[in-house]
DNA sequence: ATGTGC
């Protein structure tokens, strides 16, 4: 469906969708973009849930889009909308199924050299090691009472129990851990789905990407991070499995008959919301809480993995070989912040679905060391372009309640993708590209082929452009696990 | 995204 309604170009990276055009906008909806994006963006729709997120009750500012905007459950992914911590509701359809899906960085002090010819050995480790592929399981069976402090702790649990270094947790978002977690809310269900998939990396979009740095930005910055021309990465792009899919799509259940007996009245029950004051808002933030925290505990099993798959094939320790985490960042998540509304400081809940917290220099939320250069934001790209480091600034702050964009964001459905594109034609230009590609199965990479997704340097260009971020570093790709 | 389904 294409979107027919009134979009006015506020500037080079910003158009409006005025409150007055649809009844029930209770604020104006802003999308981020370009003259050369903007066409993609109009031919899904989702121009149209980026008003209808306007209509939500207690929502303050804008409704906001980043520029890898697509079409999703009831929110648009790419979608930020803040609402009042009191008088507001929550929205799963504003976080998404896979809650705290995210993206860290791990680096290395290796160059290309320190690895030649050892790259495929590298991978295929590391593709025993981290179980990948819808349905995967975890290699380590962990029981109910692990699952429950898991629940409440996150990547502290993880560090606990031997899965990684206690200072990987001050280069987590929240150090891995959500504070307001209570799984009295969390359903028998997602448990039993969460217990053996804990430590996988599942499907989808998810992967685990071995990069060079190639490009350098910042230089001051990029060393602040522990970045280096030339240096090997690890990146991995994963969230709550079964776990968070089940709490998502308990509450949202719960959420569509709450709006029909409360008479909620909003323009699409993917919508669903509750009142944060409400019993079920409260206890559904609650349980999102704990999804973040599976999320959180999962990427950090997955980094004690990866830094042994590393010692294995490199015989040498992660910590000679400077295997720190750079950082950890969500982006499907709703988060209690204060921020500056119109002069005031005002207690927000801020949905972020398919967007990433971009705090400006000076925030309390940015660990110590890199207070002064801003929160580190992650942004990979399709499989064949590799990832972005940004660095959060003032713009984000005064205009998108510190958050920036999650990814290249599709151009294709899945569906389309399997349909038109040729297997055969992206593995060659993977492998054109220098790159090895470890996956789970053939309509897995399809989905996820390059020319599935929008160009990321564009959508970079146009967040950045906004200032809402600055570019530190450009990480390319020599190896990819697939799902 | 997901034991891809009310």
């Amino acid at each position: 469906m294409v979107w027919n309604g009134k979009l006015e170009k506020v500037d080079d990276n910003r158009w409006l969708i005025s409150r007055d055009q649809f009844p029930g906008m209770r604020t104006d909806a802003v999308i981020y973009s370009n003259d050369r994006l903007i066409g993609n963006v109009l031919n899904d729709n989702s121009p149209q849930q980026a008003a209808n997120v306007a209509c939500l009750p207690g929502i303050v500012g804008n409704s906001m889009a980043m520029p890898d905007i697509h079409w999703g459950y009831g929110f648009p992914i790419g979608g930020v909308a803040a609402v009042d911590a009191y008088q507001g509701s929550i929205s799963p359809g504003g976080i998404g199924f896979d809650i705290n899906c995210g993206v860290r960085l791990i680096k290395t002090d290796l160059t290309l050299e320190d690895i030649d010819g050892k790259v495929k050995d590298l991978m295929d480790e590391l593709y025993r090691n981290i179980p990948s592929g819808l349905g995967s399981k975890g290699l380590t069976k962990v029981g109910q009472k692990d699952l429950s402090e898991i629940l409440d702790i996150g990547s502290e649990w993880a560090v606990e129990n031997g899965y990684g270094w206690e200072k990987d947790l001050e280069v987590t978002e929240e150090g891995g851990h959500m504070k307001d977690a209570d799984q009295t809310g969390v359903g028998e269900k997602s448990r039993k789905r969460g217990l053996p998939e804990l430590g996988s990396l599942g499907s989808g979009n998810h992967f685990l990407e071995l990069d060079v740095v190639d490009d350098v930005f910042d230089e001051r910055t990029a060393k602040a991070y522990g970045l280096k021309k030339g240096c090997i990465t690890v990146t991995v792009h994963c969230g709550s499995r079964g776990c968070g899919h089940q709490i998502a799509t308990d509450y949202l259940q719960k959420m569509e008959h709450y709006m029909k007996t409360e008479k909620v009245d909003l323009p699409d029950r993917q919508l669903a919301c509750a009142p944060l004051s409400s019993r079920l808002g409260e206890e559904y933030y609650r349980a999102m809480c704990c999804g973040a925290n599976y999320a959180w505990a999962n990427r950090q099993m997955i980094t004690h993995w990866t830094r042994e798959s590393f010692e294995k094939v490199l015989g040498d320790s992660a910590e000679s070989m400077g295997m720190d985490v750079v950082y950890d960042v969500a982006h499907n998540i709703a988060k209690m912040e204060s921020h500056d509304v119109e002069g005031h400081r005002e207690d927000v809940l801020v949905h972020r679905k398919g967007a990433t917290r971009a705090f400006a220099p000076g925030r309390s939320e940015i660990t110590m060391k890199y207070r002064d250069y801003g929160q580190p934001v992650l942004i990979p790209g399709d499989m064949s372009t590799g990832t972005y480091v940004l660095a959060g600034r003032q713009g984000a702050m005064k205009e998108t309640f510190g958050s920036t964009c999650h990814g290249a964001g599709r151009q294709m459905s899945r569906k389309t993708a399997i349909e038109n594109l040729n297997i055969e034609t992206v593995r060659k230009k993977m492998a054109d590209q220098g790159i090895y590609l470890r996956a789970g199965s053939d309509e897995g990479v399809l989905e996820e082929a390059p020319d599935a997704y929008k160009d990321v340097s564009e959508i970079i260009e146009v967040v950045c452009n906004a200032g809402l971020t600055a570019k530190v570093a450009k990480l390319t790709p020599i190896g990819v696990v697939k799902g």
